[in-house]
DNA sequence: CTGAAAGCGCTAACAT
DNA sequence: ATGTTAGCGCTTTCAG
C-alpha cells in the first residue's frame, strides 16, 4: 500500500548510478560536493529513510542492541536503561527491551528471541532464577559480544559494570548500628545472584567490625527476589515469630524494600515494625517510611558505562581478551 | 567472525534446492513429509535459526511493533507493556519500547526512529506536552498502522482503546463525598490530554450530583504530568495557601498522586493533608497514605486490547475503515 | 513435490 | 568522481 522511495528511485530521477546515491547519503568524501549537494536535496525533498532491513542484511548488522532486564517497572532498571539509551541514541543503535521477571523461563526465550532477531550485542542484568548459564554462554562462544551489568556471572570474561555491593552493605549496615541497632536482621535476595553475596558479605563485615555476632537465624533469602510477595510477607512472619524480634532489618533490594515494608504494615501495627534500611533507587520508598535509609546506585551511569562497553565490543575490529570489571560506588542517603 | 549456519547449507549438506528447504521450514504443504522431517531434523541438530532480517526485507514486514509511552517505570505503563508482550509474542511479533517521558521532542525523535526501524505498526499513548499531532498524522497517511491505548488523540480515525475516564473519576470524587468532604480539589494532568478533559468531567458531574458547587480555584494542572516534580510542588503550594483548603483531592494520576503524597509530605505536618483519591495502578501508593483511594485501569487488558487490534489492522488484506473504540470500565479500590 | 531464478534495498569491491 | 556488478539470506513466482 505505501512505497516509500529507495535509493534506486534517486538514481533514476536524478540520472546517476545507485553507489553515487548511496555514498552521498553516507556522506562518502569520494562524492563531488556538487552531486551531494543535489542528491541530498533530493533525498529530503522527497522524505527519503534508508531501509534499515536491507542495510542491515548487507552489513551483516542491525545497529540494535538488546536489554534484558527483570523488569522495567524498577526503579534501578528504568534509570540504567535511561543512560544506556542516551548512548546508544548518539551512537546510531537502537535499543530493545525485554524483561525476564525474574523468571528463568523467560530470561532463556528472551534471550533466544533477542539473538535471533539479530541484535548487535547484549546488555544483560541476570535473573533472580537463573543458575544455569548455558543459554547465555553458547551465545557469547558464538561471538556475540555480550557486557553485564549489575547482576553479573562472574565465570564469564567479558567487560562487566557493577555497583560495589560490599561497601554499600556495609554503609547501610554500619548505619543501622549508629542508630544503636543491635538486633539487625537481613533480607536478602535470590543466594546465586552476584549481589546476594556481595551485599551478604558488607553486612557480615559491618556487624563484624562492631563486635556484634552473626547469627544466621535473622538472615533471610528471597528466591524469586520479591516477585512473589508471598516469599516476602513469610520472611517477615518469620522475623515477627522470633523470641527476640530484630530491631532493624537491612533490605537488599528495592523490590524488597517495597514488599518488605508493605508487608509489615499488614501484619503488625506501626509501633513494632524495625527501621529499614536498603539498596534503593527509589525516589518514593523513602515516603513509605520517613527514617527509611538507602544505599543509592548510580543507575544512569551503569547503564551509560555498560552500553559504551558493549559499543566498544561490537565496534572492535580485533577480539576482546581484556576486559574491564567496572565497580561504581554507591551514595548513602539517610534521614 | 561467528557465521551462522543457512538454508543455503541446509540445501547443500542435503542436496535438495534452496526453495525446498525454505518451504520445509515454513512447513508448507508442498513438501513431502519425508524430506520435511530430513530438513527439520538437520536444521534442529545444526542449531539454524532463520534469519529475519533477510525475511524482512523479502516479505515487506518486519514481525516487530513499536510501543510509545511516556515512561516505563509506571505501574499503569509496565502492565500494559505486559499486556502487549503477552499477545505479541504468541503471534510471533517483536515489542520494541521507546520512552517519551512526557516530552514532545523525544516523542517525535523516538516515533521517527521507530517508524525509520521498519516497525509494521505502532501502539502510541501520547506525551503529555504533545499538542501538534503532525509526526504521527504524516506516518499514518503513509499507511502505517497504528493504534492509540490510554491517552488518545480523537480527531484521528483509528481503533482506540481506552478506560471510561469520566466513570472512573465520578467514582473516585464520589467516594470522597461519601466520605464526608466538601471542599474536594482536583490535580489535574496536562490540559489537552484526552483523560485530563474525561477525567475532569466526571469529577464535575459528581460534585453536580451532590449539590456542591464547582470552584474553579480548586482545580490546578501540571502541564507536565508531574514529570517535573516542581510544577506539582506549585500546585500543593498553592493548595496550602488557600483560605479555605481543600479537605480532599481528586488526583488524576499515578505520578502526580505520587508527586502529591511527597509534596505533602515536604511541605505539611501530617494533620494537615488532605484526604486523597485517584486514578492509579501502583501497588505502593496505598502503602503511602493508608485511606488512598484508587481508581485502577484494567492496564494488562488494555494493553492486550491494543496489541490484538493493531495486528488485526496489520494483517488485513483491505484497508480498514471501521474502527473500534474500546472503552474499558476502571474499578474502585477503597480502604 | 521439487528446482531455477529473480529480487527485496542497500553497499562495497572493483572497475573506469 | 562515478559506474558496474555482485550478493547479503530469504521467499516466491513460474516451470517442470
Amino acid at each position: 500500500m505505501f512505497k516509500p522511495i529507495t535509493i534506486k528511485d534517486i538514481a533514476q530521477a536524478l540520472e546517476l548510478s545507485p553507489s553515487t546515491v548511496s555514498r552521498a547519503l553516507s556522506d562518502s568524501y569520494e562524492i563531488n560536493e556538487e552531486t551531494k549537494k543535489r542528491i541530498l536535496e533530493y533525498a529530503e525533498k522527497h522524505n527519503y529513510r534508508r531501509n534499515p532491513i536491507a542495510s542491515s542484511l548487507r552489513q551483516g548488522r542491525s545497529y540494535s542492541i538488546g536489554v534484558i532486564v527483570c523488569e522495567v517497572a524498577n526503579s534501578f532498571f528504568s534509570q540504567a536503561i535511561d543512560g544506556i539509551e542516551s548512548v546508544a541514541y548518539g551512537k546510531g543503535y537502537h535499543v530493545i527491551i525485554s524483561q525476564s521477571h525474574d523468571s528463568y523461563e523467560r530470561e532463556v526465550v528472551n534471550i533466544q528471541h533477542l539473538a535471533n532477531r539479530a541484535v548487535d550485542g547484549l546488555l544483560i542484568s541476570m535473573s533472580a532464577e537463573t543458575k544455569d548459564f548455558s543459554h547465555i554462554i553458547n551465545l557469547h562462544d558464538q561471538g556475540l559480544p555480550i557486557v553485564f551489568f549489575d547482576r553479573i556471572i562472574d565465570t564469564f570474561d567479558t567487560h562487566t559494570v557493577t555497583t560495589n555491593n560490599r561497601e554499600g552493605a556495609k554503609k547501610a549496615t554500619q548505619s543501622l548500628i549508629d542508630r544503636g541497632f543491635k538486633k539487625i536482621a537481613h533480607l536478602a535476595n535470590a543466594p546465586h545472584l552476584s549481589i546476594t553475596s556481595e551485599r551478604l558479605e558488607g553486612y557480615e563485615e559491618a556487624l563484624r567490625q562492631n563486635g556484634i555476632a552473626l547469627e544466621e537465624s535473622l538472615i533471610r533469602y528471597c528466591h524469586h527476589g520479591g516477585r512473589i510477595q508471598q516469599e516476602v510477607e513469610e520472611a517477615v512472619r518469620y522475623f515477627l515469630a522470633l523470641p527476640e524480634k530484630p530491631e532493624a532489618i537491612f533490605v537488599a533490594s528495592d523490590r524488597l524494600s517495597m514488599g518488605c515494608l508493605s508487608a509489615y504494615n499488614n501484619l503488625a501495627p506501626k509501633d513494632r515494625h524495625p527501621a529499614v534500611a536498603g539498596f534503593s533507587n527509589s525516589d518514593v520508598l523513602d515516603l513509605l517510611q520517613s527514617d527509611f535509609t538507602c544505599v543509592h546506585q548510580p543507575a544512569f551511569e551503569m547503564g551509560r558505562m555498560a552500553m559504551e562497553l558493549l559499543i566498544q565490543l561490537i565496534e572492535s575490529k580485533y577480539p576482546v581478551y581484556d576486559f574491564d570489571n567496572v565497580v561504581l560506588e554507591t551514595e548513602l542517603i539517610s534521614r
